[in-house]
DNA sequence: AGGCGCTTGTGAAGGCGTGCACAAATCGCG
DNA sequence: CGCGATTTGTGCACGCCTTCACAAGCGCCT
């Protein structure tokens, strides 16, 4: 855990560059070997094929040894990955070998949630200091930190080193955080706000928005829906959804 | 809003179809779509050209326009897009038409938040029931809904249609909670819970894990800080660590 | 009525990501 | 010591997505 030192790896000197750039896409995976490989670790594993990390983290196995081989990890052919030295890798890639600090701006329902959430400390981050505009929230203590009011971010920011931000006010405050954040030398940004922000370039910006997902569900269920609804009878009645609205059959080629 | 017909397609009969199999990304942008649509339409604007709709959603123009026109949707040149209509095609299209009941399984620091967030109410859904496995949370009353324990689920499912499953419990429940979701006919689940799922054939599944956002965003934090301490000095400090990994910033790895 | 400016819709090109399939490499065993 | 079983690393082809650039269409103004 707290070895920095990546023993062990073939004798090729200089064959590990500091850090590759990877493919996006490799990075948004990463973590999730990460976890994997936490979770072998702990069940006593010591080595694990690539299949069988694959498997245990939901993706195909030449996708993994590909994200693996990018960023110059090597395993042993024949035998597989070190759980422990692949562990130590992509945790020195992802930049978790030292402890970011993360400020949280906006303590209200979803934000309250996250200051409480130990999926943050457990995983390499650690929540520095809780703001919010309200005056009314400011002084509440929650999980061992005592909320503050958005005006002392400087003056905070100043003593912790604060690497990234995550915005869980409402939309309408949130540019005007993400303006703050980025003033007090923040250059990564978690947005929770369901709205479009602009950053300036160097920062790094990214959004989670929940009823994006449930929407995205929505269309698949209104696709699955509609298909079923439609057995083999093609083109007869159109058949009509709860909601009222007519549903032409799927073979709307006859249009065209 | 009640409008389920679209109007004004020109002469062609049907020219709307039903469900065009949309490409994934472009489902994925839709709702960030509609939500600026929204915007626009409460502050006045009846039409918007794929230019001003790009930039309210944070898009480049051509791929909206292209977005738009793999829906069907027509808008009118040298002119824009009708607001309002647009509006309804999209809302047709993601199916919130009618308002899906969604269920909320684990009522923890996250679910908890997840209930009280209306943001999925405000944006079609309908938060139907609130699943716990804790006997010491059956009961207490959030936002207006009871707390039921996870065995009840059948009996909900049947008198209420749940479109969509959240699963906000640890990851040690979630495949268990899955698996009941499935076996009550769910086919969209949400996870929050930081694990693989695996879920029939059919069943649709999206995953959220707010850890992850922060690893992804921690490797450009590591990214751009190894940059900048590397003014033009190739060679050799960063490419041989005989060790293994070079690196980049000593205060980084070599903290004890 | 006609032309002009603006905007959409789309063909084509390029880039990125995925997955297959196989050569190279390593270990264990006889 | 050599061979076979096993698994990695990767060249290659394919498909999806993005972006550019431009012709076609529409409204407005003269």
């Amino acid at each position: 855990m707290s070895q920095h030192r990546h023993p062990g790896a073939p004798g090729r000197a200089g064959a590990v560059p500091a850090l590759p750039d990877l493919p996006e896409a490799t990075v948004a995976r990463l973590p999730e070997y990460l976890r994997a490989l936490h979770n072998l670790a702990e069940t006593g594993h010591e080595t694990v094929s690539s299949e069988g990390l694959a498997s245990a983290a939901g993706v195909n196995s030449a996708k993994l040894r590909k994200d693996l081989s990018h960023l110059g990890s090597y395993g042993t052919r024949g035998v597989g990955y070190d759980v422990a030295l692949l562990i130590d890798q992509i945790e020195y890639v992802l930049g978790l070998t030292q402890r970011r600090a993360v400020a949280l701006v906006g303590v209200g329902n979803l934000g309250h949630a996250l200051a409480g959430y130990d999926g943050f400390v457990s995983r390499g981050f650690r929540i520095a200091a809780l703001f919010d505009a309200d005056a009314a929230r400011v002084g509440e203590e929650i999980n061992g930190l005592v909320v503050r009011h958005i005006d002392e971010l400087p003056r905070v920011a100043a003593e912790e080193a604060i690497a990234i931000g995550v915005i869980a006010t409402p939309a309408s405050a949130a540019q005007s955080v993400a303006d703050q954040l980025v003033a007090v030398g923040v250059t990564s940004i978690l947005n929770f706000a369901p709205c479009v922000l602009s950053v300036p370039e160097g920062v790094d910006l990214r959004k989670v928005d929940l009823a994006i997902e449930l929407q995205i569900l929505s269309f698949h269920e209104h696709r699955k829906a509609s298909l079923t609804a439609l057995p083999a009878t093609g083109g007869s009645a159109l058949t009509a959804l709860p909601g009222g609205l007519a549903v032409t059959d799927p073979q709307e080629a006859i249009g065209t």
